[in-house]
DNA sequence: AAATCATGCAACCGCCGAAAG
DNA sequence: GCTTTCGGCGGTTGCATGATT
């Protein structure tokens, strides 16, 4: 005879202060993790991954809560500037404040502040350069489709990453005949660090160290203020994993 | 005082990668 | 090697509340 898995009817919505203290005593008693068994076993009706963000978001203890300072708010606009939406970095430098707190503040204050200090006629030439922009990255990906693009166009910071790393030898290939060409066309002013035209802020830094594998470099392409992205660039250790083996997500 | 609009934020959704079976 | 489960992440939604008309 087949036995179906009924799947309890989860509820949705707003957490309650009695759901709130049943989350927290078992927690408390049991500890974090497996919380698809925590939403079975402590009666809540709540999926695993509710119980998870509700318990990190919000009850988690040390959590940070009430206005950000200036000093935070200007590591947020750092940061954002440098890794882009990688909330969950962001606030990993912020003690007490979580992903969805700076990803929120971000989108109500400080994007919106972006936007006012930014706001100007667009222009013929920005549009041209926009254009230009776009059919670079669409050549960009043609002639490296191992890249991964994750920048919008017009926004603050484009960040690369080649790993020849879990490819097909072709692509191993491609990628070490692009290096080396890249590297030839380089002036190199410092093993660690290319600038290519500083005048038009772009410049590449390598990081050999990261992996200790020259099949396996990681490489960041900024594509704006490169005094920004040299200084704040060791941040990029923690954002990448520096364990000399592999290069995480 | 009531209706409408704008804003902030908690929570959900869908995707992805890793681990386990 | 395939499938399933779980945890984590960023994007998005929708509700509560305050401001404005």
């Amino acid at each position: 005879m087949e036995v179906k898995r009924v799947k309890p009817h989860l509820k949705k919505n707003l957490w309650k202060p009695e759901e709130d203290l049943i989350l927290k005593n078992y927690v408390e008693t049991h500890g974090e993790g497996n919380w698809a068994t925590v939403s079975r076993r402590s009666g809540l009706m709540r999926g695993g991954k509710s119980c998870r963000l509700r318990w990190k978001n919000y009850l988690r203890p040390n959590i940070k809560r009430g206005e950000m300072s200036k000093e935070e708010e200007d590591l947020i606009v750092r940061m954002h500037k440098l890794l882009g939406n990688r909330w969950s970095l962001i606030a990993g430098r912020l003690p007490g404040r979580t992903d969805n707190e700076v990803k929120n503040y971000w989108n109500t204050h400080l994007n919106k502040k972006s936007l006012i200090m930014g706001k100007r006629k667009t222009t013929e030439q920005d549009h041209k350069q926009r254009e230009d922009n776009d059919e670079n990255m669409n050549r960009e990906k043609k002639s490296r489709p191992w890249c991964t693009h994750s920048e919008p166009s017009g926004s603050a910071i484009c960040l690369r990453r080649t790993r020849s790393q879990s490819l097909g030898l072709e692509e191993r290939n491609m990628i070490n005949k692009d290096q080396e060409k890249d590297q030839a066309e380089c002036t190199v002013a410092n093993p660690w660090i290319n600038i290519d035209d500083p005048n038009s802020f772009n410049c590449e830094i390598e990081y050999p160290m990261l992996t200790g594998n020259s099949n396996n470099n990681a490489r960041f392409v900024f594509d704006d203020e490169p005094l920004i992205a040299y200084l704040d660039s060791f941040i990029l250790f923690e954002a990448f994993g520096c364990d000399g083996e592999s290069v995480g997500k």
